[in-house]
DNA sequence: GATTTCGTGGTACGAACGTACCATGATGAT
DNA sequence: ATCATCATGGTACGTTCGTACCACGAAATC
């Protein structure tokens, strides 16, 4: 057999140049020969290692949520040794906040695909509808424990919360996403309600400033 | 002059055949032919109307956020004669959540616009972008009045809560969209969060029932 | 060394799309 | 009655896109 190339890899490789290029100028303006261009090959070695543009954006949006949920667990980790519940939510929350390039590309890739599933069942039956629900699941575990410990305010159903503060999350980088509102202050809304959610009142390895506190 | 028709009668009723074709398939496999037929004119009609696609779009853009305009004010005067401030916002936010075929058409059309002005510099200045910006407004002084009659939770920041509310909505549409969360369990989450932000003492002409409380 | 198979390139084809062009009733002003 | 003008239809053009087809070099197996 000749040359031998590991495909898993140039998939990635050919992946990687959809998500940039599709971050740059849109995922409806994107065709083949553009991933082509942007990963420096040609259009018959897009089509060759997948087969047709629907597989292609398939594992665009595998390879996205991959790299994201790296990230956010990265973050996470970052966040400092056995940090605790609200630390924890916090930098969960925050990593997924549309901020830096990365984050943008993927908040809007995301919603291009969930506007896609929408009407496309292959697109629907994929797996990145169940990630939404992975994470409710993590943050309602959390909100559990914290509630277990008496962290938690009163009277609060922990898998309530955890979907309000996701869909509120989700919300907030829509808003910034489109230039409604600055990060800043999104981060300043989802401080806030941890802050009603969790006690407000355990130090607890957070760090939010109370200083810069108007409009 | 010849027949002397109403552009504007005529350009909604194409503008209408743009939202309902768009809802059934999703915007972006909507061509110019599609409109024509759904509006039963032919092709050459609607370039007649709106000279370019861009132009359509934008029309069926304002189109489309006059009418759910229109529609959440009715549900809120249908919230009763001087609604109390709970009853308002709930009766708010519940318009906007996708539960019919016309409030899920708006969801996905709004999205939609929102991911295509991410890179639309003609999008973007739209003033749909404005649009979230009155609700929160609107929600922001609701949340002020109850407040200053002493409805309000402890401590709150009106403007916060109502940003930070919108974007939850917002975030639980989304979720209803792509079937992730039940019209019903989203509701949910949105009449809790609010129990949390009124004091949860008050009848204030809503009636939310507490039985059947389960996931 | 011959051959089979993998990786790669170039290119052509058919369809769809937005737009432009040309034609033609119908009607109100002159 | 004539004519300019509005409304409308049909159609053709150029482009772009996804896909299919054909060709060739290189390397590992026999």
């Amino acid at each position: 057999m000749p040359k031998r190339v590991d495909h898993g890899e140039r998939r990635g490789e050919i992946a990687e140049a959809l998500v940039r290029v599709a971050g740059r100028r849109g995922l409806h303006a994107v065709g083949m020969r553009d991933v082509a261009a942007e990963a420096g090959v040609s259009l018959r070695l897009v089509q060759y290692y997948f087969e047709t543009k629907e597989k292609l954006l398939l594992f665009g949006l595998e390879y996205l949520a991959e790299r994201f949920g790296e990230r956010v667990a990265a973050r996470v980790r970052a966040a400092g040794p056995s940090p605790g519940p609200r630390a924890t939510v916090e930098a969960l929350l925050m990593a997924a906040l549309p901020v830096d390039e990365e984050s943008r590309t993927f908040h809007l890739l995301y919603t291009s695909y969930a506007v896609l599933s929408v009407h496309d069942r292959t697109l629907a039956a994929q797996p990145f509808i169940r990630n939404p629900d992975a994470a409710e699941e993590v943050v309602s575990e959390l909100l559990r424990r914290a509630h277990e410990s008496d962290r938690l305010a009163s009277g609060l159903d922990p898998r309530l919360e955890a979907a309000g503060l996701l869909a509120m999350s989700a919300g907030l980088g829509t808003s910034i996403l489109v230039g409604q509102r600055t990060p800043e202050s999104a981060a300043e809304v989802l401080t806030h309600h941890l802050d009603r959610i969790f006690g407000a009142r355990d130090g607890d390895t957070c760090a939010h400033d109370t200083s810069a506190h108007d409009a």
